[in-house]
DNA sequence: AAGTGGTCTAGACCACCGG
DNA sequence: CGGTGGTCTAGACCACTTT
């Protein structure tokens, strides 16, 4: 990341950029008006028409000249400050925010993280079957002690290097996880593609010192520095959906994420 | 943490928890009506008079007992779905979500995070002064290269035992850190009194082994895991506020936080 | 004083889900 | 089919910020 000096970037009074933008709302499509509207400005951000600091121009003039009602305006608008890509100020008007803003913490695998950033991720299965739920995993699931759980280890290369090693555990009843399936995709994109829709989830995040069975997975040494998480998910009905035991290698990874204050 | 068996808990067709409760709108208080919905809500889903898995009833029919409008009520709603503690399901209802939601996470300083969870944190200031601005963190803060930046380097202890050592460098010309200031309360509650309103930071979290010097000041031996975390926090204009490079003892602590996945 | 976003109203029609 | 949330309208008044 390279320092960037901005100059002071501040439009012309009474003038916005978004005034020369060409924006096309089609009523015919099942799009809602407020997102096409919101997918546009957004765009213009990101491909620079809108650039940081400039001031969107007020919501009734925009809700005139699109021809929808303020309400809508303002729902298009909504949902990009909830983004982080808009500031709104009473009695000043709504400018794009300066700092580039990142996606914010996803509930993401490890997989896609590192599809995402170019690296062909690959994963050998260690263990997959089923097994009678054990006193702590019965509890972070919420299911009976003895109840049949998946459970599932898998060594995490990028590059041919092991990153990680994950543990997971899954009520048994809910999915069927082939292993070449496994193999070759993220658990969380085979919850979803399942029709799970995840809701939330409660995650740890600590470090300890490698075992010796640790490190001869990974590749490093005994008591060398490791990255745990410790994560169970929900859907959205409130039954607990996953919950995984992870170790990463913290000479090769580390957890990136942009975080927004919400007001 | 203990496990919970829920008895599969369902409201009678046509009825619901809500019709029982009484809600209270002030017109005369400033605060926003759908604010203090939201808020009488929120406290009933808190104390448990609307338990998990409750229907809220409709819309339509809340709006009239309230003498609200139907937007109104829906504000109010939303604010609660975006927060994780309701679901709404088109053609169904709306619910109290099953799982018990903690707060998401947040731009918190440590000593807030020590402090809710009932351990009296202390602060030791070991280094407060103004220098000129190195090149990482002119890059991190995106001021010039030997700009003048306030550098921090405090200890911080819980029951008397070290936690974490936080280094922070701030723009010099920002504010004032009164070291005795600094040593009752955390940086970002001094931020926020200075009437600094942070918008979003990119963070990092990672882990490696102590050096001599970190373990000397943490009561750790030399090698030990140590959990770092490295921020950039930003305000809403997108100044850089803050960078902060902190190692945590992970014997002691860890990073927990609740993750939404927003539609 | 003028202009901005913040809140609120009283309707309307549509899309989806369940029985 | 009836009931639910999802979207949308065309206004209104208020609170705040800047000039």
């Amino acid at each position: 990341m390279s320092p960037v000096h901005r100059t002071p970037q501040r439009t012309a009074p009474g003038d916005h950029a978004l005034s020369s933008l060409p924006l096309l709302l089609d009523r015919t499509s099942p799009v809602p008006l407020y997102h096409q509207l919101a997918r546009q400005l957004e765009s213009a951000i990101e491909q620079g028409a809108l650039a940081p600091g400039n001031l969107l121009g007020n919501e009734v003039d925009l809700s005139v000249r699109l021809g929808l009602s303020r309400p809508t305006v303002r729902q298009a608008i909504r949902s990009l400050v909830d983004k982080g890509l808009l500031v709104r100020r009473r009695g000043v008007g709504t400018q794009v925010v300066h700092s580039k803003v990142r996606r914010p913490l996803e509930l993401s695998s490890l997989y896609d993280d590192l599809e995402a950033a170019g690296q062909r991720p690959t994963t050998r299965v260690l263990r997959n079957e089923r097994i009678p739920a054990a006193a702590d995993v019965a509890a972070a699931l919420a299911v009976p002690e003895g109840a049949e759980v998946t459970v599932l280890e898998r060594l995490r290369r990028t590059r041919g290097r092991p990153v990680a090693f994950l543990c997971n555990y899954l009520p048994a009843p809910l999915l069927e996880l082939p292993t070449e399936r496994l193999e070759s995709t993220g658990l969380y994109r085979m919850l979803r593609s399942a029709g799970l829709t995840l809701h939330s989830a409660r995650q740890s995040v600590g470090a300890r010192g490698a075992t010796a069975g640790e490190a001869a997975l990974l590749d490093e040494a005994e008591g060398a520095a490791l990255l745990t998480m410790e994560r169970t998910a929900y859907d959205d009905t409130g039954r607990a959906v996953e919950y995984g035991s992870h170790v990463y290698r913290a000479s090769h990874y580390a957890f990136e994420f942009q975080l927004l204050v919400r007001p």
